[in-house]
DNA sequence: ATTATATAGTAGACCGTTCGTTTATTTAAA
DNA sequence: TTTAAATAAACGAACGGTCTACTATATAAT
């Protein structure tokens, strides 16, 4: 009799709905990623739409990680960490052959209108990585490498939803380019030019 | 026996689609808001996908009309054309309550990676209005009134892959918040500051 | 130590409904 | 009458969820 990780469980459904979206993934798909039989996936959740915001906050854990270490690097600039940051995902996406998307961004766009309690739940993670990144901006805008003319907490939302745009013209496109346009034109905008003489 | 529009049955879909999704609307339900049998369907149709390729162009001439029309408008500068049609489309999504997205901003992100031929659809889409959109920008370009430094085209992908992530947002949030942002952030960034004497 | 009970997890059949599509039939137009 | 357009009904597969039976392990009682 095999037992099963709950951790295995939602990272096998996490990678399903981000290929495939939320209701184009059926249950029995997540039980065939995992060799799990039916019966233990209503054992470990209430329902189909408990997984998801399971699955959610599981999401915002394992990138929550990734984005203090990208974010801590002391030998680089403070606008310099976040295009780090930033450049790791696109990475991360180039690798994946451009057809897989953000947790978040698909769930935002396919159900956020039409099931509240998972709207709420992406509405929570948004807010707290937007703060998380917008204590580096304002270090940014401190140091004057960052526009300051705009909140720092507004310039974090900016680019988080300026990405979630430019990944799904990435899948349009089966592309980069269009993450690379938000590095160099997006991202770039926020940065204070130097006044040269 | 009713005869059944097709413009009606696309544009019935297509209200579904911005609202539900694509996996989670289903035959029926396009059947049922134009009161049309099932077998209506597949006489106009050959399939669900053909129906949102289809829907896909139908979208882009509706669309294609208003943004001519916005656009046009000589009585205003061209970057003030250009913020004239985002804030007329910022009306109609607070007037939906913000529940609804745009077609092509949900195919994106929910079968772009999957169904190749709905993302070539969506990609011709794009690159027209995108072209069409950028010529503006040029003239704004050259009237000195928007930034330069980057191409014409590259600001009009900016601008609508940047808008599309600022309806995901919405979405989620239920709110108008991330579409004036885009305005007053996204779109601000391309006009150029005039610089006080 | 042994036995009994509780708990956690597994397994898979079943349910009612829905899915997109196809086939057969009917109706309307030429 | 024939052809084209539209409709109705059936098809096979799949959906999320429920339920019953079973297995393995941990805990409690003797």
């Amino acid at each position: 009799m095999a037992k099963h990780d709950i951790n295995n469980i939602l990272e096998k459904g996490i990678e399903l709905v981000r290929l495939n979206g939320y209701h184009n993934t059926g249950i029995r798909d997540i039980l065939k990623a995992c060799g799990m039989p039916k019966g233990s996936f209503y054992h470990f959740f209430e329902s189909k739409e408990d997984f998801v915001i399971r699955a959610i906050a599981h999401f915002e854990e394992l990138i929550g990680k990734d984005f203090k270490k990208n974010l801590s690097d002391d030998s680089l600039s403070y606008y310099d960490r976040i295009r780090r940051h930033f450049e790791i995902h696109v990475k991360w996406y180039t690798e994946n052959d451009y057809k897989v998307g953000c947790l978040l961004g698909n769930l935002s766009t396919e159900v956020a209108g039409t099931i509240d309690p998972v709207s709420q739940a992406i509405s929570g993670v948004y807010d707290r990585w937007s703060r998380g990144l917008a204590s580096f901006i304002e270090k940014g805008q401190q140091e004057g490498e960052i526009i300051d003319h705009i909140d720092a907490l507004q310039l974090a939302n900016y680019l988080f939803d300026s990405f979630n745009g430019a990944l799904g013209r990435m899948k349009v496109e089966r592309s980069g380019q269009p993450l690379d346009h938000f590095l160099d034109i997006n991202l770039a905008f926020i940065k204070k030019e130097k006044i040269a003489g």
